[in-house]
DNA sequence: ACAAAAGTGTTCGATATACACCCATGT
DNA sequence: ACATGGGTGTATATCGAACACTTTTGT
């Protein structure tokens, strides 16, 4: 099982988690974090398990993305991966100072070249992010508990060449009656002071269960 | 593997391809057709050769849809499924008379009990095939080359409970550009005789590869 | 005062929605 | 003639697109 872990941060933008390889085949190539299924534990279990023994780091969200299974796609025979999607907030990101470690986030732009067909998996992660992300608001995954509508312009931002429309994307967001303006502002920068923001996870499930529908447009 | 194979007639529906069990476990229950892979195939290649070995029926259209692995899945131990959907025209339906059969195709709304979590398999692959044809216009690949527009209307009427706007659904679907309409009409039927549409593979990818949308409203 | 970032309203065009009658054939 | 299924047009409401200036703070 191979794991397509994202985080955000303004600073960064979206990078994803990549491990360095210890042996062979592609030792010191870079790859997702993997590694074998067990006997009696469930997929999404496997794939917790793996994710924090090689990188302490625990997802707050997952979801199966596709089972590459190439016939060629691993030089010491026929395996198979069932690759799997997940975030991790920003907070769990302490690890990994630079690129000489054993582990390091890297910007989805500057993705170096990986160990099987590891990039192609990340490819269509990528794809599936956008997807929830425009679809089903997936973006709040990402988001700490309190955020600034900046943050979330950008992380869209970072998933396509055009910027959004500040003031459309402001209103179609905020119609959707989902996120909660807290009292607390950020200080210590320059500019207007921006208000922050929380989101409401109650009232997202119920408009979900309604069929209530959250594509935000100019994607 | 197993595969979810769909077809559609008007008089019919959508359906289901199941197959009688012939061995323990879940001996005589009615199943998604399903098979190992062998060593050095594809995932498509295993899926196309298990499907038409055991069913004689060549799908037209193949998808993966989700891997199963819960470890309690199967009585006989731990054996993960990984799933694909499929789409078969009609002309190829000549087998299976009736429930008696070693083959058979139900209906969707009228699933008997199955074998394992073929049902979850089923459920999850309806899901994905209303989403695909909303979205994608996934619905031309369950018709015959030469289709009336009541076929296309009956087809989404399926997959839903409120009926269509016949009026507002033909024009939006003529709008995209990629019917073309044949001199060709439906003869000795009573009432008005229906005039044949051919769906244009290479406009609708034209299009598609310029990111045209092809959502259909009031879904 | 100025630079930097946050916030806001309106107009216009496109498209989804709602709705009811006429048409062409077989019987 | 009538029953059956096929085909069509218009008016209204909603929503997406486009667009530029004001506000509030730090320096």
């Amino acid at each position: 099982m191979d794991v397509v872990v994202f985080s955000f941060r303004q600073a960064e933008g979206i990078r994803v988690l990549l491990c360095k390889r210890r042996s062979e085949p592609f030792k010191h190539r870079w790859a997702l974090p993997g590694g074998s299924l067990q006997y009696d534990e469930s997929l999404e279990r496997g794939v917790q398990r793996i994710l924090e023994s090689r990188t302490m780091i625990k997802a707050t969200y997952m979801e199966q993305l596709h089972t590459f299974g190439k016939p060629d796609r691993d030089p010491r025979g026929r395996i198979i991966s069932i690759a799997y999607m997940a975030i991790a907030k920003p907070e769990r990101i302490n690890l990994a100072e630079d690129e000489s470690g054993e582990i390091y986030w890297y910007n989805i732009r500057r993705i170096p070249d990986l160990a099987f067909d590891h990039r192609r998996i990340i490819q269509a992660a990528i794809v599936k992010l956008k997807n929830k992300i425009w679809n089903d608001l997936l973006c709040f995954e990402m988001l700490e508990a309190k955020f600034l509508f900046s943050d979330l312009e950008i992380l869209f931002n970072s998933l396509q060449d055009k910027p959004v429309e500040r003031r459309n994307f402001r209103k179609k967001v905020l119609s959707f009656g989902i996120l909660e303006e807290l009292q607390d502002q950020i200080v210590g920068r320059r500019g207007r002071p921006a208000i922050y923001y929380r989101f409401n996870r109650t009232k997202y499930f119920e408009l979900r269960d309604r069929g209530y529908n959250f594509y935000l447009p100019q994607g």
